[in-house]
DNA sequence: CAGCAACTATAGCCGTGGCAATATTCCTGC
DNA sequence: GCAGGAATATTGCCACGGCTATAGTTGCTG
């Protein structure tokens, strides 16, 4: 019987490391309704108000987020008609628009901020010693520079060195980890 | 000027954990479905696979994945029209049905779980050395254990003293951590 | 035993978001 | 300058899944 291959380690850690994600998600979504926004609306109004005069190209903003294109009209007609956030035209580029961050929608996110990071505090970074916890930042730091997502974070200035190197799409095969050679 | 929120490590922490979920997800389901399986149709697979007698009643495969009831009645109706799971009705109990892995189900799962667990290897588990990988699965699992989404998890037979404890559903505060008293 | 509350699965309705097609606009080569 | 190809945003169509209502079933309680 084969019933083992589920208690393989493997499956254990992913199971552990999704759990989390489910959970704190829940948690943020949850709290974000009070403030009457979804992950996305706050994801999107977090990055419009992260990046120079509150505004971003359609595309960009696509590149940013969890969506594709199509996705982020739509949700950017939904927090238009809610007054979060406005169209401008590109005037250096026809085709293009941006996304500007309203006023309302810079003092809903400041609203809901405060209460998403002692959320983040309660739940996740509060839980760990800080030695744990670094430990723990490491290893999805490690983790995130093989699997990268084409990296959405913007704390990315660590190595000033090296342009963003791109990113041009998913490669097939997984980098080789420090020490640990395949065979 | 409070650009500065957005560099809080708080939020850097919570956007790594969710890069490299989505990553990881994102070549999940890339290569399940080389296998024609989407990623809530494997959990059902493995979730009915390791039950006994390869089935459960619908209420509980919803409770050990991340849909609603109906939610379940739905995949289980997609499952069933291609042959890898079939409903057998409870004996016991005229309301409930089972949901129960056909041959070709039991196939399907088998052919995709190497590729899946060789994934996890390159992706995840192979990018650290035992020690650091110990070390995030540990803080993983504090973490999990203070949020648990209910723990969807199988593997917790570790501590056979207590019953489930029930998980009456989510709790409004957090769990002191081991010793970082909040005031 | 009658009635009622709780439970189980399902179907209707709807929001969300992806893919492909489409219309504009830009840019490059000639 | 212009034709053709690339980029940009949007829309139609669809799959997915949650919420709520509903029907069938069980068990408890008076």
């Amino acid at each position: 019987m084969e019933a083992n291959t589920f208690d393989d380690p493997r499956i254990t850690a992913v199971g552990l490391l999704f759990e989390v994600h489910a959970g704190l998600a829940a948690r943020f979504a949850a709290q974000l309704e009070e403030h009457g926004l979804s992950s996305v609306e706050f994801e999107v109004l977090t990055r419009l108000t992260r990046s120079p005069a509150n505004q971003l190209r359609m595309t960009d903003l696509a590149a940013q987020t969890s969506l594709s294109t199509s996705g982020v009209t739509r949700v950017v007609d939904r927090m238009e008609r809610d007054g979060l956030i406005t169209r401008r035209a590109c005037p250096s580029d026809r085709r293009s628009s941006y996304a500007v961050v309203t006023p309302a929608g810079l003092r809903r996110l400041d609203e809901s901020l405060p209460g998403h990071l002692q959320l983040i505090e309660d739940w996740f970074t509060g839980q760990l010693d800080p030695a744990a916890l670094a430990a723990l930042l490491d290893g999805l730091r490690r983790v995130r520079d093989a699997v990268h997502p084409c990296a959405t974070a913007g704390s990315r200035s660590a190595a000033p060195g090296e342009p963003p190197a791109e990113c041009d799409e998913k490669e097939g095969r997984p980098p080789a980890p420090g020490g640990h050679p395949g065979r």
